[in-house]
DNA sequence: AGTAGTTTTGTTATATTATAACATTCCTCT
DNA sequence: AGAGGAATGTTATAATATAACAAAACTACT
């Protein structure tokens, strides 16, 4: 079974696991609450702080909504490729790429703590899409 | 003078401008209302998404607010480097980081259109003040 | 100047996202 | 079993954002 108080971080992450794409607190809200009417908002952002701070899932800054980690978990520092047709994550880490960023945030004296790297744009499967078209 | 349908424009990056650090759309609106009382949000938003269209402003993804382009004006890849505790913002570019980004986010054919860059941490100042302390 | 066409701005209403503050429940440990 | 503490429930509200339509302002043309 799960250590005490975990519960509701897992059905929340089996949620998103579920989606796939990156989903609103309320939609995973709504989901939950079929099984359980009486959930409300502050339950839901507890748990999605919880599961991103252990890096089982991410939140989406540019959408304001949350995915689950396509892997085990990573910390905050994933780059996620957000497709604008279909909505699809690809997450790829880059310790080469983060040593960068850091050194360009650095030069001024800056102390990094925690990346947010997003790209929008277009999915392989929907650009070949397109282009059937 | 202006150009056609620029003033609101104008006066919200005034307001940007003014406070340098990220600022809430209704922070503007509240300084705008000072003014001209019976402006309301519809209007600083269309501006904000025109000044972040032009590249004149950005919109900081990770904190839901907006700021003024410290250069002229940086279309959608500045890597903005944020401090936590005094609220600053620095711009940076980098083509070759630009460049690496797109190349890991179209590994998989992923094209990508915009990218959002965004890192949190503490700025030179506010590290050395706390070195003081 | 008059006016048609277009764009901007105003207005109203509401949707969406997020959190504060406090009460209650439930688990763990003794 | 009972105390302590953490998680969840509850209520209310704050903060962010946009839809949809009305009015006005500007442009370009005659």
């Amino acid at each position: 079974m799960y250590k005490r108080g975990q519960r509701m971080q897992a059905e929340v992450l089996g949620v998103l696991r579920r989606r796939g794409v990156p989903i609103s607190a309320y939609e995973v809200l709504e989901c939950l609450r079929e099984k359980n009417p009486r959930l409300s908002p502050p339950t839901i952002y507890r748990a999605l702080a919880a599961l991103a701070e252990r890096g089982q899932a991410h939140r989406v800054e540019s959408l304001n909504a949350f995915v689950a980690c396509q892997r085990e978990r990573h910390h905050h520092a994933s780059i996620l490729s957000i497709c604008g047709d279909c909505g699809a994550v690809e997450e790829n880490i880059s310790a080469d790429l983060l040593t960068r960023l850091s050194s360009i945030a650095g030069k001024s004296g800056f102390a990094p703590m925690r990346h947010v790297i997003e790209v929008h744009g277009q999915c392989g499967s929907c650009g070949s899409a397109e282009e059937r078209a």
